[in-house]
RNA sequence: CGAGUUGGCUGUACGGUUGCGGGCAAAGAAAUUUGCGUGAGGAAAGUCCGAGCAUCGCAGGGCAGGAUGCCUGCUAACGGCAGGUGAAGGCGACUUCAAGGAAAGUGAACAGAAACAUACCGCAGACCUUUUCGGUCUGUAAGGGCGAAAUGGCGAGGUAAGAGCUCACCGAGGCCGCGGUAACGCGGCUUGCAGGUCAAACCCCAUCCGAUGCAAGAUUGGGACUGCGUCUUGCUUAAAUGCAGAGGGCUGCCCGUCCGACGUAUUCCGUGAACAUCGCUCGAACAUACAGGCGACUGUAUGUCUAGAUAGAUAACCGUACUCGACAGAACUCGGCUUACAGGCCAAUCUCGGAUA
RNA sequence: GCACCGUUAGCUCAACUGGAUAGAGCGUUGGUCUACGGAACCAAAGGCUAGGGAUUCGAAUUCCUUACGGUGCA
């Protein structure tokens, strides 16, 4: 199953604006309806240094296309992990699940 | 054996399943699929210097501005490196140093008598007054005091008291000789030594520098009519055609030089502008050997091709081993510097101390 | 990625060309006034000048370096 990456500044301020929200432990998740599955990820500096960046990204993508087939519908996403001590993919993939289902209401 | 100094290397390893970027090959009309091989660092970082490369109509001169600052080399270049000199530190191996010029000029708070020569206390002499205390003049930089700094240090002679006033030694300046490419060193002679410190204060001298940076820049966005705005002074011409003048560009200014257009809107024709393509990785490249040089480095030969992304590729899960894994992620490319860094390893006929023979 | 700027009291800013106690306003605390509060007036506290090093007799100021914050560039 392949998905999109969302890559547009435009795109990702058309979410930021009219996207709804769904919230969970390690990530926030923005998202609107649409034909097919893209995914952006947004990550401050906050985070820290370009190597914990780069491997919190990894970690969502992994963690993305793993659980994708539990998506209710298909639909624009924007992913914000939540500033911590550490990560995990499980943790990771954890909020992914549980923000599907919430989506699903 | 212990404690050090300097230089260098390394930066978890192996296996399985599922995935990611680029390349090559094959299949397919295409989307795509399959296979093979490849894919972060010593600092990729900070952006502190130097170059390549690109654009700025030309890349010219001067001023302004900026950088560097012992000597000789190395280098494409450098504010880098190497080898020396000097100074400071260390028992030593060795380490550190923006290390030109203060008789070109300006400036340097407060305190202090004085920070270009000046006498506050003191010391000494002379005179005055005199019971004493004292006062005036002169000499004096040895002592006190002020200060970050007080006119070279120390000892002896000398003197009314003192003073390079005289002498020895040390320091400083000058001259000569010798050694060295040079910085400088050594030796001799000579000058009693009228002036300190700060130039990472302004400044002077010497040398160097055009500006902007790959978000540079190039390609595919072209043509026609019309309108509007900026510039448009005069004469002339069919015409911005020609001449003069004004304006604008070229680095902030001047000289000099170049320029006749530039911007925008509507309509029509055309249309691929975005998940574009190029720049974009073969290069002052890397590895090995030999040769030259104390060394930085250079030359020759042979071999290798070693990321090229663009919301930005190295991940997820599992297993095995150990010393249980630090700092950290390419973004046009090189040469340096600086900063961060768990641990491990190596070298030097290196240094000091102890023990034994 | 490239280029550049800033950091001073709780907050917003000063401090001239290095010179001594680093100032001002707002805020805070205490007092005066008032029946009480506000306003006004008086007074006080509060600073390792972002961290480290260098130059200098002396550094908020000059130089080097680190950290943090911010701006511009299609």
């Amino acid at each position: 199953m392949q998905y999109r990456r969302l890559k547009k500044n435009r795109d990702f301020n058309i979410l930021f604006r009219k996207g709804k929200k769904v919230f969970s432990p390690y990530l926030t998740i923005l998202y609107i309806p649409s034909d097919e599955t893209v995914m952006g990820i947004a990550l401050s500096k906050k985070h820290g240094k370009a190597v914990r960046r780069n491997r919190i990204k990894r970690l969502i993508r992994a963690a993305f296309s793993e659980c994708m087939d539990k998506l209710p519908f298909t639909c624009t996403v924007v992913i914000m992990p939540k500033v911590a001590e550490s990560y995990s993919f499980d943790d990771f993939r954890a909020s992914l699940l549980s923000a599907f289902r919430r989506m699903q209401k």
